[in-house]
RNA sequence: GGGGCUAUCGUCUAGUGGUUAGGACGUCGGAUUUUCAAUCCGAUAACAGGGGUUCAAUUCCCCUUAGCCCUACCA
């Protein structure tokens, strides 16, 4: 059975590119029938951030990324690591190494200034047992460190890349067992995967010159090494690995910055992977049919906004008006929406709304189309919300629109004259009313709907008129348009 | 310095030994229009360079270049 697993280490928050590593694992697992795993590599107790784990848990989980086993966490393992290391030992394809982090510092800058790579120089290899002996008891901290096998090639078949080929000899012999007893990545990477039956490591670029060194371990071990898949980097736009320096990186910060979860997922899948047509719009659902490994990029991808907010802007649209409401209304939690007699609409009022609710809803829905992100909402429900819009007559009276103060108030009196005789105020109502008493006045559209718009709204950009005015329904319009022409005199 | 990976429009990408090198986002223009969006239509723009192989290379091979990743008792 195939078996996948997502690893992260918790030094912070979840980034967009672990999302998508996660996302890809999920993804191979569930729509080859496998299991799915999570496993915390909590290994360096000094780059260990509180509150990261539930960061991580939370957000898989809000993107509907679920696992099947797990969340290991490898601090509460590190009894397996060191068994596994001594039989390393004993087998000779470990040692111990006594160097002081001075040596090595030094060891390192010499063979930098001779231009050469700079590696272990095996010094405790030619350790005798005695010497050994000797400063394990008089205490000396020591490590242990991986012998890479000293000929041969070391060759893997990759998912993503095809066939891989590295020379031992230019591999470090990686510490395995820290000094505080701790394992290293390498080590407990490999034993886990090995003991949790993981078929398949997918992981990112940045790991696939140290898989020689765990090819290497699984060799000395015995164990057969899974298959690999190594995932093409996600860019910052300068091409560099993706970091937080340029923009925002953690998950988190686009879930609250609006985007959706289906919008977000949507967009990272499409970095790095493409189903070969031309569609485009995927759900989790759609990606566990059609994702293939296969068809995972090689090249990195620039993490490129503007496509998102596309996305974005297209699963806003598809929602309905409720599910929308559901969505924006914990973001309305701002003091002047307190004051507002919609302070107390909840989330179960949506399932059976009262007038209040309607009108809500309404509001909503005339905003829908122009929303970006949920972040932007509030500000575009405003004046549906608020009593009384603001009154900005440099707003009112628009030069280009042609409306003076002399049109604007014939526009605004004609218009409520027009509209108070209708019983129904429906959009098609409401619209061919307007037009007639712009018709009758002998004025251009905008003359007449701008200062409505303005009115009713207060505001530079707004749903169009009509709209508007269906959306705030006759006795809100009618008190709109007279606090106008009152503060207009 | 060493090892490795990568290379198609600005971005995400499709694609093939012979294609008008396709799509999407963006941008620009148009339609619609009361503003802003949405929507529809159109345009723009790419095979890193040099050698081969071949009747023919964007595609196959080599070299160069560029970018990136790793080179920790981090992951």
């Amino acid at each position: 059975m195939i078996k996948t697993r997502f690893a992260p280490s918790p030094t912070g928050l979840l980034h967009v590119g672990g999302l998508r590593t996660a996302l890809y694992s999920y993804l191979f697992a569930r729509q080859n029938k496998g299991e799915f795993v999570l496993r915390i590599e909590d290994t360096d107790q000094k780059r260990y951030v509180e509150g990261a784990v539930e960061n991580l848990l939370r957000t898989l989980k809000w993107f509907g990324i679920e696992y099947d086993e797990g969340p290991y966490f490898q601090s509460k393992r590190t009894e397996i690591y060191k068994k596994h290391a001594e039989a390393l030992l004993e087998k000779g394809h470990a040692y111990k190494c006594f160097c002081t982090e001075e040596r090595l510092t030094k060891m390192r800058e010499d063979q930098i200034a001779k231009k050469r790579a700079p590696m272990y120089d095996r010094a405790c290899l030619k350790l005798t047992p005695e010497e050994i002996e000797k400063k394990i008891s008089a205490e000396e901290p020591f490590v242990i460190r991986q012998k890479m096998p000293s000929g041969g090639t070391i060759k893997f078949k990759d998912l993503v890349r095809g066939d891989m080929e590295f020379d031992p000899k230019t591999v470090d012999d990686q510490v395995l067992i820290k000094s505080d007893g701790f394992p290293t990545y390498h080590l407990a990477n490999v034993v886990d995967d090995h003991l949790m039956g993981i078929t398949h490591v997918i992981r990112g670029e940045e790991w696939l010159p140290s898989t020689p060194k765990h090819i290497a371990l699984y060799n000395a071990f015995g164990w057969n090494p899974p298959t690999f898949a190594h995932l093409p980097l996600l860019l910052n736009p300068d091409k560099t690995k993706l970091s937080k320096r340029q923009g925002d990186v953690a998950a988190e910060d686009y879930m609250i910055k609006g985007y959706l979860k289906e919008a977000i997922i949507n967009f990272i899948a499409l970095l790095g992977w493409n189903p070969g047509t031309t569609e485009e719009f995927f759900s989790l659902e759609d990606l566990i049919k059609k994702f293939s490994i296969e068809r995972v990029q090689k090249a990195g991808a620039v993490f490129n906004l503007e496509k998102l907010d596309w996305l974005n802007g297209h699963y806003l649209r598809s929602k309905t008006p409720e599910d929308l409401a559901k969505l924006i209304l914990p973001r309305l939690q701002t003091k002047w929406f307190e004051e507002t007699a919609f302070a107390d609409i909840e989330e179960k009022n949506f399932d059976d709304p009262d007038e209040k609710t309607i009108y809500f809803l309404k509001a909503v829905k005339t905003i829908q189309t122009r929303l970006k992100t949920l972040a932007e909402a509030p500000d575009m429900l405003k004046f549906f919300l608020i009593e009384e819009p603001p009154f900005d007559l440099a707003l009112l009276l628009n030069e280009k629109m042609k409306v003076d103060k002399e049109t604007a108030t014939k526009a605004l009196e004609e218009s409520k004259k027009d509209l108070a005789t209708l019983t129904e105020f429906t959009l098609q109502q409401v619209q061919e009313t307007l037009t007639g008493t712009i018709k009758r006045l002998g004025l251009k559209n905008g003359q007449v709907l701008w200062p409505l718009r303005v009115a009713l709204t207060g505001e530079q950009y707004s749903p169009g008129t009509f709209e508007v005015i269906e959306s705030l329904g006759k006795e809100r319009t009618m008190k709109r348009i007279d606090l106008c022409l009152d503060k207009l005199q």
